[in-house]
Order: structure tokens, then C-alpha cells, then sequence
DNA sequence: ACATTATTTAATCATTAAGTTATATATAGC
DNA sequence: GCTATATATAACTTAATGATTAAATAATGT
């Protein structure tokens, strides 16, 4: 698995951006996700872990986590070939994504000059 | 689908790259992925037309292809909290990078201090 | 209207991902 | 050594993804 799809996941975003605070136990990481069982914490830590994005150690018997935010850069290499197009007016680039935010699927195919 | 899900695939991220050069109609940028098959290329491209990271037109019997920026907004928002990581050291941080990019799963587990 | 070109959609299949429960491992403290 | 605590792994199920081939749609030129 790579870095992209790693954090292509919201719940291992979500651990990322607990360990950016601070340290943490697995167990604190797994109450910090209710909406997950502990094992399954556990698994979405391990992919962090083998994609290298997290460290763990043992301490007596917990395992604390800490951010590894190397490989993360891989991710902002792509991004920013893509800066340019905010890059300067960020303000109403934010404004016009949260007014655009609602349609999605906007199928333009406004067709041709064939018939009309 | 969402944006984070959407570039996780490698093609779809070679795709928008091709049309952050250049719009391109459907054909070119099919014959530009080898590796996939044309509808292949046309079911990735829907992915990217649906969650709103390209926009097609059409002209004569091609679809045309551009970049709708907008979107990758999310990724930069939410890697922006990273970049404190690097930020000032830019380039001994790639290098790091490079160096370490082999090691992968490093399971560093070095055990307490119990039984020593 | 018919053949050609460009592209999308449908149907199908294999692979992978993610969640769950149950179980294993490892350490700590008595 | 036994029990409790913390965490990981296994086994299993279900859902999602991506690829492929075949067929449909749409526009063009004759």
C-alpha cells in the first residue's frame, strides 16, 4: 500500500491528525474512534505503520504511537504542481469551494452545435 | 466517492496531471495510459467527472477534458497541517527521504527494559 | 440512411479492503 | 505462576474497486 491510499482512508487521517498533537497510546488512539472496535484501530495502525506515516514502542504494555511525517511528503510533491491554480487569491478560492461544494456531479455535456 | 479516494488511484493522478498541462479530449488521454484499456480510461475519467476534479465538454464525436482544480483544494487544507513538519529544512527533508524511502515496515518495537 | 470514429455504459470477474468476533501475545503486579 | 490489562493477529464476511470484453450511443461524412 502507498501513502495515497493510506490516507485515502478518513479513520487513518483521523489517527494522523491525533498523533500530529501529541503522542499516543493504541488505546487512546482506539477510544479516540468510537465508531470503531479496537481491533479494528489496531489494523488501520498497522498500514500506518507498514506504510511507514507511523512509529510505535513499547512501553510496559502499551504501545505508544508517534507521527512519522516523512512520507507524507510524497503527497505534497503532487499537490503542488496543482498550487498555481490558488495560489494567489486563497481567500475567494476557499469561498468559491464552499458555494460549490453542493453540486457535485455536474455532467456538463452541454453538446455540440449540431442541431440548433 | 471523495477526493482523497479519487487520487488514491494512480492513473486518475497521472490523468489530472496530463490535464494540468492541457485540456485533452478522451482519446488522447486513453492512448496516453497504455496500460489500460480505452474504456478503462473512460471509467476512471467518470470517477474524476463525478467527485469533481474534471470537467468535459463535448466537440464534434470528442470529449474534451479539463481540469477543475477546485476540489484538490480538500488535500492541500488537510496537508497544510503537515507542513510545519518540513516547511524550513525543505531540502535535507528530501534527501531524508530518499535515503529512507527502502526501509519500509521498520516494526521498531524495541521492547521495554524488563528482561535485560 | 449507412459506415466510421469517438466515447460511454453494461455485465462480469478477480482482487482488495474493512469491519466483526474470537483468540493470541506480552507485560505487570500480586 | 496466575490474573488482569493492553494490544495485536486470525478467521471470516461483506462491500468496494478495478480490469476486461461486448454492446450502446452519438456525431460525421458520404
Amino acid at each position: 500500500m502507498d501513502v495515497f491510499v493510506a490516507i485515502a482512508e478518513p479513520n487513518r487521517r483521523r489517527l494522523l491528525d491525533l498523533l500530529a498533537e501529541r503522542d499516543r497510546t493504541a488505546g487512546e488512539l482506539a477510544a479516540a474512534l468510537p465508531s470503531l472496535t479496537q481491533p479494528g484501530v489496531s489494523r488501520h495502525l498497522k498500514v500506518l505503520r507498514e506504510v511507514g506515516l507511523v512509529r510505535s514502542t513499547v512501553k510496559a504494555q502499551t504501545r505508544i504511537y508517534s507521527l512519522q511525517p516523512e512520507r507524507l511528503f510524497e503527497l505534497e510533491r503532487w499537490i503542488s504542481r496543482y498550487r498555481q491554480y490558488w495560489g494567489q487569491h486563497l481567500d475567494s478560492f476557499e469561498e468559491h469551494l464552499r458555494n460549490g461544494t453542493a453540486r457535485q456531479n455536474q455532467e456538463s455535456e452541454m453538446s455540440g452545435n449540431s442541431h440548433e
